[in-house]
DNA sequence: AACCGCCATGCAATCGAATGCGGGCCCACC
DNA sequence: GGTGGGCCCGCATTCGATTGCATGGCGGTT
């Protein structure tokens, strides 16, 4: 293959010193802020180096000073999503994410994966980034053998996800046991009795399962016991939260509301209560969970709980920056909020 | 600052050659598929280098060849925006970029710019990425200057936009004239006859005249004269949209259809029907543009165009590949479809 | 048997910045 | 006036892979 090695007349540091009449060495340390070079000459130089359009070569920086500066962000559904079904909750963290890496002057790489894929190597490795941000909802089960590798290499990782002690890398996350004893109390707060909590609430999603024992803590407060009817797997898809309602209805299972792990799920469920011809909230409150951008237009718009998006981003950079210069961090939980439309309040 | 840097046993192309009994520079010829390397060695390098888990350092590989297989993809709007209100278009456009660049085995480094940033230059003078992506909505004639000293710098780079004749550096984008006549005729033909066009349709937002020049083809294969009462600006948000349609009912301009120019445009102008007690389809038919996941969750669904963002990603990704290795490519238009929803057939 | 040519590999230079160490210079102090 | 100590800076090396050129060996040809 050929490989247009286009003629480049980009200045290196060489350049700088030799118009500054000063050494290479020097223009490097002048451009870092080294305090071993004296301002006289290192404005000299930073003007020299704005004047040419100079830039520090990343490769070779990189190189040297074996840190890339550089965070690679790993998304992983379970499995390969139409594009235009990617976690919204995880894109609009993106946003969140990037803007963190700017204001540190960090790259961001970016990349789409496959859980089962082996991601989990190569990017530490190859030295394209100094550490990695995991986010994805995927059965945990499946992929802590990954994060054991990541552990077992000696990577520097930060996960979003449950807050747990299995010490699988740094975790950052919401307080879901808070959210959900919040959304619980809100329900029962409304005179709600029989909550159905949608969402698989086991050992492979854990972040489902605490916001599945948040309710059942507020149930518990309020002296009603978890009717285990009541609860009913689904994943964060669309599709799975109209199933469970479905079957729901089938049962004859009695239920004056509905607290969705996801506003996915949430919105499928609305679609089945609305098809069943059962209004929302008469019949049976509805709740989501991540605030995503379509739940304020549904209808009736969506009460949900909104996660702190900035905070969270903040928090995994950060975290993983202290992780990667040595300093040890301490899981994160993070507060998260009601947000009250009217498909719980009419 | 004290920039812990670890210990790292990490094996370089030497460890694999003093193992495999070759020379280093035999290794790295070996693993990158020369062909003057026999088939023997060859195999023999490869297998240690999977024992070993070892992996090419990027960084050097970068410098020494100048190519980074990097390419940068900037997203830019024309204020910082809430996180979450990043366009959903550009987002999902995100997975299939990332998808193709996975493909072909090249890192994807991402960032959010303003407009008025000087994003337009260090990442191709620093080595970061051999090109870039450049996707916005934001004014044409503010950011032209920036893609004028793109193409002075030489940078290469692709964009998303209106395909026009300006050669200001490739361009990738939609049919919107097609796009805007299938819009127009669907409605057309549905016996609409004042179609309100809710966009900016001037040189400031390229691809929205476009669509509202498809619409006048249209009307004038009708044998109707576009009338300028029916032309509203408002540029992609909510809020514009809505506040579009107030005017226009404040106005008493009559009206029967609602093209808008975005999915969001057309949410914002739903709303304000709505609160006007408007009937959509039955009083007013709406149609957007994008169809952004939350097009089909409004009430009535959302009519609207769906363009190729799978076809998008692989010809951004292509042509800019193309520019890169010196081999010129014309712009590229692809075709959009209309996705049909009760909002405008009840 | 001498010679040509090609295949496979090694040698050494190279990409551009970062960094350990040594040294000149100036000032202060004894 | 000699000496010690900072402050600034230069020299040389280094990071790890890529690449132009040289070379050794082997088979084939006349």
């Amino acid at each position: 293959m050929i490989m247009g090695r286009k003629p480049s007349n980009r200045p290196t540091s060489f350049d700088i010193a030799y118009r500054a009449g000063v050494s290479q060495p020097t223009v490097s340390r002048a451009l870092r802020g080294s305090r071993s070079v004296s301002a006289a000459t290192r404005e000299r130089i930073e003007a020299i180096a704005r004047e040419l359009n100079y830039s520090v070569d990343k490769n070779a920086s990189s190189l040297r000073s074996q840190r890339s500066n550089t965070i690679a962000l790993l998304f992983f559904e379970e499995q390969t999503l139409d594009d235009s079904k990617i976690n919204p909750f995880f894109l609009a963290m993106l946003g969140a994410i990037t803007r963190q890496c700017a204001n540190r002057g960090l790259d961001l790489l970016i990349s789409f994966q496959k859980l089962e894929d082996d991601w989990h190597v190569r990017y530490q490795d190859s030295h394209r980034a100094d550490g990695l941000i995991l986010l994805g909802y995927g059965d945990y089960t499946l992929y802590r053998s990954r994060l054991q590798q990541l552990v077992g290499q000696g990577t520097d990782f930060v996960r979003w996800g449950s807050v747990n002690d299995e010490n699988l890398g740094a975790t950052v996350g919401s307080d879901n046991v808070g959210a959900g004893r919040m959304a619980g109390e809100h329900l029962l707060g409304l005179g709600r009795r029989r909550i159905a909590f949608l969402g698989q609430a086991d050992e492979h999603y854990p972040e489902f399962a605490d916001r599945y024992r948040g309710l059942c803590e507020a149930l518990g407060a309020a002296g009603i016991a978890p009717d285990p009817a009541l609860l009913r797997n689904a994943i964060s898809l669309e599709d799975e939260g109209y199933a469970a309602v479905r079957a729901l209805l089938a049962d004859g299972t009695a239920f004056d509301a509905v607290f969705a792990a996801s506003d996915l799920i949430a919105i499928g469920a609305m679609r089945a209560l609305a098809e069943a011809g059962l209004s929302i909230p008469g019949d049976v409150a509805v709740m989501g969970f991540d605030d995503i951008p379509a739940a304020s237009m549904t209808n009736p718009p969506l009460t949900t709980v909104m996660q702190d998006l900035k905070g969270a981003g903040e928090r995994l950079v950060e975290t993983l920056m202290a992780q990667i210069e040595d300093r040890q961090r301490p899981a994160e939980t993070l507060p998260a909020r009601l947000v009250i439309r009217r498909s719980t309040t009419g």
